[in-house]
RNA sequence: GGGCCGUUAACUCAGUCGGUAGAGUAUCUGCCUUUUAAGCAGAGAGUCACUGGUUCGAAUCCAGUACGGCCCA
């Protein structure tokens, strides 16, 4: 604001609005009766013959955005636009008569209603030939063009109502992202899956290993941490008797901000007691295959012009082979991460974080994610992780230092992480109390002991599996998306200097 | 945290070798009954992101800052 330009342009508007209830009785009604969408009209009567709509020259009365306005002296053309469709009106002053004229006092942003009948163009567009409009709602702002849309990624992202008003492809993902969420519903709904929700302020920021947003509740004078997963609550339903259970929602990660990562972001986290990792690794791909289908008719996608199949079976790989075959392709002599010596002379050659490769199962795990995590393609489930690196996994039968647990990797992006369920309640202790003394070490992304888990677990969890799918890369993948900050409405930006912007 | 790139009219973008700013869209005025990036004629519209420096003179060169993007850690 204060532009001396666009307050120009916004007094013009103020000025035309001014003169609307005189020359539109009834305008910014408190309700506008529709009896059909833009997308109803054009599902309707899209496919329709000029003749046949000529014939039965259907009336209808619907509402949306005026776009476009192209005045022909004694005619005019223009497209309104709701919910992503788009349908053509025509406006002629031998119809209209004096509402003709009182076109002028509308602006591109309008949202008008109107009545009409259908037609076809000579050039066979469908159209409303208006016989009467009344405007709703002024749009008191000019809108970015009309042909490149609005390109400033940070406007886009900081006024994404301008996003999805002048660029046609945003709110079509969006909607997609949305029928994908729907469809996952679906699918767990159909699998008797019981939709939950648990909470979001945590007394203790458990259930994975991330840095926690801090909060304080006042009136119980108590810090509180926004969840950085639902863990630890679902499982306590498992425990209370509820054998499948999935919830749909936010967690917080106080960590970077890049094209995969959003401070909050949404998880889909389901438990399915009886049944074990490998039983979710079969269950995850007949999901991902069925969602695919649904939201695009395909299981065979292009992602950033590359094809990505969600077909089953994916690949899977077991974790340590894997990335002791791509370190000694690197010419690192096997066993050579075995020793602190080798492990400080190696990381930082490889571009691995020294700091995460501390030990010899660390080592591998950061050797995985350097060497083999980037490329991979295809959907790729890697098994048989280090029990050191997850403290909340069973042990595998007869293991003592691999857990049942599984990732699964997309496009060089962890989608999914999931394993069979730690449910002897002392081993738990034991593994929070390494976690404890890994924290005092300095890694602060060790999980906090909580107690009041563990005595859940007393009670008996049942053999369980769980897994957690990141929704905002899964919404990435489907359509096509670069950035996280696309799929979702509004990403977390820097806040602007004081005194700029709106 | 590091590197590279960007920031000029409401929007999309030009701006040469340093000489105080240009186009299209949108807006305003006029003409126009099947257009669709409608067309034709005319008009108005700028804190060149911000701060400092170099210079007779800076949108332009230099330094820093802010925000954004991409890549790396």
């Amino acid at each position: 604001m204060g532009n001396p330009v666009e307050d120009e342009l916004i007094a013009q508007r103020r000025t035309k609005l001014s003169q609307w209830p005189e020359a539109f009785p009834g305008c910014c009604p408190v309700r506008f009766e529709t009896d059909r969408s833009l997308g109803g009209i054009l599902s309707d009567h899209g496919q329709e013959s000029t003749e046949g709509l000529a014939q039965k020259a259907p009336s209808v009365k619907t509402a949306g955005r005026l776009l476009t306005l192209r005045k022909m002296g004694k005619l005019a053309f223009g497209h309104i636009s709701e919910g992503g469709a788009r349908l053509q009106v025509l406006f002629e002053r031998q119809r209209l008569g004096e509402a003709y004229g009182h076109l002028s006092l509308l602006d591109l942003g309008d949202w008008i209603g109107v009545e009409g009948t259908l037609f076809r163009t000579k050039t066979g567009e469908l159209t409303i030939a208006v016989e009467r409009y009344l405007p709703l709602q002024k749009c008191l702002h000019p809108l970015p063009e009309k042909w490149h849309g609005l390109s400033d990624v940070e406007l886009r992202y900081r006024q994404r109502h301008l996003d999805l008003i002048v660029n046609a492809d945003s709110l079509p993902r969006f909607l997609a992202r949305s029928r994908m969420i729907a469809s996952l519903r679906r699918f767990m709904g159909d699998e008797s899956f019981e939709e939950v929700e648990t909470p979001m302020l945590h007394p203790i920021a458990g259930g994975a290993a991330a840095r926690p947003f801090v909060t304080h509740h006042n009136a119980l004078d108590r810090q509180l941490y926004l969840r950085i997963a639902p863990e630890l609550y679902l499982k306590r339903l498992v425990v209370g008797g509820l054998p499948r259970v999935f919830e749909i929602n936010r967690n917080f990660r106080n960590e970077g901000i890049d094209t995969t990562h959003n401070p909050e972001f949404t998880m889909m986290e389901f438990y399915r007691a009886y049944a074990s990792a490998s039983d979710l690794m079969a269950f995850t791909e007949r999901m991902l295959a069925s969602v695919a289908g649904e939201v695009l008719g395909t299981t065979e996608i292009t992602y950033q012009g590359r094809p990505l199949s969600f077909a089953a079976p994916f690949r899977r790989i077991s974790l340590r082979p894997a990335a002791r075959a791509a370190l000694a392709e690197k010419g690192v002599p096997e066993g050579a991460w075995l020793t602190a010596e080798g492990r400080s002379e190696w990381a930082p050659k490889l571009g691995m974080s020294p700091a995460k490769a501390q030990t010899p199962e660390r080592f591998l795990v950061e050797a995985f994610e350097t060497l083999i995590q980037p490329a991979i393609e295809q959907p790729t489930f890697v098994h048989d992780y280090p029990l050191e690196v997850s403290p909340l996994s069973r042990r595998m039968p007869g293991s003592k230092d691999t857990v049942d647990r599984f990732e699964l990797f997309v496009a060089g992006m962890e989608l999914a992480n999931g394993f069979s369920e730690l449910n002897e309640p002392e081993d738990q202790r034991a593994r929070f109390r390494e976690q404890v003394r890994e924290k005092a070490q300095g890694n602060d992304e060790a999980m906090p002991y909580d107690e009041d888990y563990c005595q859940a677990l007393e009670y008996g969890l049942p053999p369980t599996a769980g897994e957690g799918l990141g929704i905002d890369r899964l919404a990435m993948l489907l359509t096509d998306t670069a950035s996280i900050r696309d799929v979702v409405f509004f990403p977390l930006l820097k806040a602007l200097p004081s005194g700029a912007g709106s």
